[in-house]
DNA sequence: CTCAAAACATGACAAAAGTCATTTCTTAAT
DNA sequence: ATTAAGAAATGACTTTTGTCATGTTTTGAG
């Protein structure tokens, strides 16, 4: 656990939903949110359990998944920092439908329910802001939902890659050029993002690499041919 | 367009987010709502187009459905009576990602944006009311994905057959008995919301005959062995 | 550094699901 | 009531994807 994260200088803070707030909140925030560090692996809730609060992900990246009925995992999503985890189900007075997961070593600050329905009600553009997101996710899970209805497992494999490497590349976490573009997820990570086996992943991106679409150096993938990903993603634009 | 359905009386409304409305703003809706009538496989709102309001379902039955990059159709979900149509995007602040279309002669209301956003800033139960929904629909999407990415087709379909029973036949649209129990969705509608082809859906439906679980008399489908159905459909509860 | 465990890779085969062609049945319009 | 258009049904065949078995490489703990 972290004492020493000020949400007052906190760069996260300013591009999420709690950006806006007058010192007094902020003060309360620094003095009822508890930061916590957590290793790569492991899990800050679980599917099944009821949420008390909400978690913002400071630093870091998580996946967010659920397991079918005969057990075997779905990742739904990702989050990245900045993020707000689990806030579907507490806004929705409902048991966690998903597990988070850390891919990285990562930091995530909690707020319990109590502070951030103050909040809420003191600060309507935050209800606002968490409307407009879980909107977002909601549009996006229904393109998923598409997506893996009626594209063939190699068109969902190409388009994943590139979903992931924008997220993990694009925006937030532009790093040294060598860490730029390789995505380190497992192949089995990887299978249960794009709704396959793993053995499949594994056969499709030999095919990738023999096609120069990407190069493979040991678990990572880096992407070289952003373009032809596209087209065999059957993505227009 | 209809000039006479009115609010005050409408027994729809009281099971929506527009239930506890004071008299004066149930009047301003009266005055503003502009009811349409739809015959069946109309479309009201299509896939792309901005939201200038949203629509409320007074009667009738209604698909959400997205075009695959190919063109195919897939089925997101269902309005029933009492559902809000288009408020995921009007909330979302984007265009709609999805058409809704008419299963069966429907009445639909709609209220403009202006109209909608002044009953939300002087009622934050309505707001409310639309995150849980919203909150809701995102869950479902989810278990749908998992569902698609996981189980067989035998297994969808089997999940949608229940699903589709318990929409129609289980609370709202109690209707005769001879009616009851019996799905009129075409297999291409059957096939575009379990994401499969139409041969695919119909051989099932046959092999599920043949086990008892339904009967088909014409294009429609009664459901005779519902535990029958849920062992299939591999659904534990 | 060593070694065992985990992750990755590949081949052979089986099962699932899609496609195409054709026939039969329904439905709705004249 | 008739009939043409659209759905539904069925068979034959192909493609895709999953599974199992087995070997190879990578990684991290000690």
């Amino acid at each position: 656990m972290l004492q020493d994260l000020d949400c007052g200088k906190c760069f996260v803070r300013s591009s999420t939903c709690f950006s806006d707030l007058m010192p007094d909140d902020i003060g309360e925030l620094v003095e009822k949110k508890i930061s916590t560090v957590y290793k790569k692996g492991q899990t800050i809730f679980y599917e099944g359990m009821m949420p008390t609060g909400i978690y913002c992900l400071h630093s870091g990246k998580i996946k967010i998944s659920k397991r079918g009925n005969d057990g075997k995992e779905q990742i739904v999503r990702f989050v990245l920092e900045g993020g707000l985890l689990g806030i579907r189900s507490l806004m929705g007075g409902r048991k966690y439908s998903a597990s988070a997961t850390t891919l990285e070593e990562s930091v995530v600050c909690y707020i319990d329910q109590k502070t951030f329905f103050k909040l809420t009600t003191k600060y309507p553009h935050i209800s606002q802001c968490v409307m407009t997101l879980i909107c977002a996710l909601l549009e996006e899970a229904e393109a998923k939902m598409t997506s893996l209805a009626q594209k063939p497992v190699r068109e969902r494999l190409a388009e994943g890659l590139l979903i992931l490497d924008e997220l993990f590349n694009g925006e937030g976490g532009c790093k040294a050029d060598e860490e730029k573009h390789a995505l380190s997820l497992s192949r089995e990570d990887l299978a249960n993002l794009v709704g396959t086996a793993t053995e499949t992943v594994i056969r499709l991106l030999s095919d990738f690499k023999d096609e120069k679409f990407i190069e493979i150096e040991g678990r990572k993938v880096i992407l070289l041919d952003k373009e032809g990903l596209k087209k065999a993603a059957h993505n227009l634009p």
